[in-house]
DNA sequence: TATGAATGAGTGTTCATTCAT
DNA sequence: TATGAATGAACACTCATTCAT
């Protein structure tokens, strides 16, 4: 018999953008030029929204320069405009195209029919977590919503609607999946799934704050956290 | 023989200066500060503090104007240079100073000797939660504080060290009490002190961004967590 | 003998590429031009001088963009500068293109031998005037030059030698020949052609500034203007 | 019997601001700072408006730099903003101050009771013309309402109101003074006072046009125009 | 020739900071 | 101390001009 896995496991895969950051900070006796036309306009847009991402997440909306990201995309100030309307747009943007990926992913649960324990989707679902976001960039963009999304009411309810709605969903089937199996006894669980996704997002903010004067051991938190939902009080 | 109880459950004390007018949203066309010329040096500054407090808040650290913070304390502009050396150290101190209170109280978790059940203590702490940090002023501190610190890691220290090791001390001392009296089963708990944290961190984050879309009902989100930590599933 | 009139009072011919379509209020949602690519390299130059005419009569030399006087040509941006060096030649050339007519007709008074009455005359280039130039693009191309004739002395002395000092000469003949003819009494008129015309220029002016106000029977003007030169004050 | 004159040609005051020009393109060598704080707000603003007038003549208002404005009126450039919302608004406002003195003295006609004949009113009107107008601050100011009226109607708008209108009534009531007294006979120039404002107009551009190349002599020219109108065809 | 994406100098505007009063 | 007008560096955005295709 076929498992089926409860959740997809498989890296989050994303434009591998990064690599563009390289030609950060456009030296000005740099030779001739590399040829600009030749990269495509969909290469250079990627290269803003990379760029972007790289300094909104690290300065704040407020505080970031247009002429950096443009010196770090390896394009002239006015090229950004060129692909969007303004720092705002360029903003909203960025954060949908960072979101994308992992909405796709979040859509399709994928608790598939004779799948395996609760438990064990779970623990997938947790290490996915510490290896595929903790420390990535990813994390950088979570940690950026919950920095400016009071300031954008618009965006929150964005990404409310197109992450956090379906996350929040994809979790409540997971948990009655496990209360039906009788591998969870808290029935009360399934009306918070937040309560199952709380520990990952102080993880992030942990290691994004103080990562460097108390780094957490994410995985082991989150599989005691496991521990907690499944009742399994092992004495360590 | 007195009972003292583990936590200190009284409404934690904030400057009444403001009451709990709180809820930042800097509206620009609040009344200027009746009282002006009236105050001294001292109470000028707590109104620069309080002013600024609800700017930072509501706009962040850049987006934030030094002519509103003074308008909104009923100051001039140069005012602000008298008590403070610039934008930043107007917002550190400001921090340092909002975080007072909720350093004491934290300090002294106050789990005395002949105390009740750690069910007990923990319900009172999370209620005191619901009531004295949701939707009041300090969940706007913390959230400021998760938008800004990586933005001022100088920040970020300070509040690990004076909020948050305390605090996760006495989450400690909390947990293995209630290891000790046998109420709580999974000793690995005691490893990782934030998982007690968790949800208040997310219950403060939601709300915040979604609140209005979503709003949560944080208390009963906090028993049932609490309910998962102390291995009762009841059948709702 | 024929007789040759002492003024061409035939309709000024005009670029009838455009027609009279004039009335230059630059609507920026005007159709981008349907022919395109049919057109050889003189018709696009027509094009954008057309085009150049609409957007600089509407919006003055420095707040004309060279992208909107593009689109409103139907070519590309680059293109304009295949035809002329920069924005300032584009809009010499133009004006000089838009004086053309003007020039050829001014320049040949064809004030003939056996002529009418100077009145005569006069009152058919007030008719032709109040006619083919108020209310037309001709109008539009005089407030032009009025406007940025200071910014361009190069531009100025250009319409000076080419459309004044012809036309200055003409109207003088004409007084002189009315002088000459009993018509006209006061004899220092010759040493100011420029009263002949002023009438007019005011006209174009006022319907230019507030003719949405207060609009001006322009014809009717100038037939009282008439009547003080030719000293025939009748009663109305 | 008191003679009253039918129109005041006291010499029209204006601000003498011209003389804070001196202090143009404020040479960032100049000693310490010539004590800031001792002008006055209203000298400040006063400056302003007259560096603008310069510029915005000169240049026109897109061509014009507020970095020059401030320079040239020994300002910072973020001092303009402190008395005028933008670029727009101080150049209205110094349309509005600029043609302050002008309103005031076209509102009070003093077509006075036992005044004497039209024609001497018309002559004083003349020469005052001439003399305060042509080749001052005042014929920059007519000539950029023209230029830039088209691209700001609600300053023609406010021209029109607060100068034209009145400038018109005076003409009417003195045009009606004259043919009641037997001095004008076409009773049609009633019906457009514009004509005998028409060479005034039309002097003022052409100076500005032309006045290089073929000055005019206004004054002559104007007394001609005058004989036009009262029907006295002196054989020069 | 024609194109239009890319450039980057230039400009209006903001706002933290200073300082004469 | 307190004021708030003045400052000027900084930054978002525009647009004439270029150039690889």
């Amino acid at each position: 018999m076929t498992k089926l896995p409860l959740i997809d496991t498989r890296p989050v895969k994303d434009k591998p953008v990064r690599g563009t950051k390289a030609r950060a900070s456009a030296d000005r006796n740099a030779p001739p030029r590399p040829s600009k036309r030749t990269v495509g306009a969909t290469e250079r847009r990627a290269a803003i929204i990379a760029a972007g991402l790289d300094e909104f997440t690290a300065k704040g909306f407020a505080a970031t320069r247009l002429d950096d990201v443009a010196k770090r995309a390896g394009v002239a100030k006015g090229t950004i405009y060129l692909h969007f309307k303004d720092k705002e747009a360029l903003f909203q943007e960025l954060v949908r195209t960072a979101l994308g990926p992992l909405i796709v992913r979040i859509s399709n649960p994928q608790i598939g029919a004779g799948a395996g324990s609760a438990r064990v989707a779970m623990e997938a679902l947790a290490e996915t977590f510490a290896r595929e976001v903790i420390g990535t960039r990813r994390a950088d963009i979570i940690r950026m919503i919950v920095s400016e999304g009071t300031r954008f009411p618009q965006l929150a309810e964005f990404y409310y609607r197109e992450v956090i709605a379906h996350g929040i969903a994809g979790m409540r089937k997971l948990i009655e999946y496990g209360i039906a199996r009788g591998e969870i006894r808290n029935t009360g669980l399934a009306d918070f799934p937040q309560l199952l996704v709380a520990p990952m997002m102080v993880a992030v903010i942990w290691q994004g704050l103080f990562g460097k004067l108390a780094p957490l051991d994410v995985a082991a938190m989150l599989r005691v956290h496991l521990d907690l939902i499944f009742d399994e009080g092992r004495a360590t």
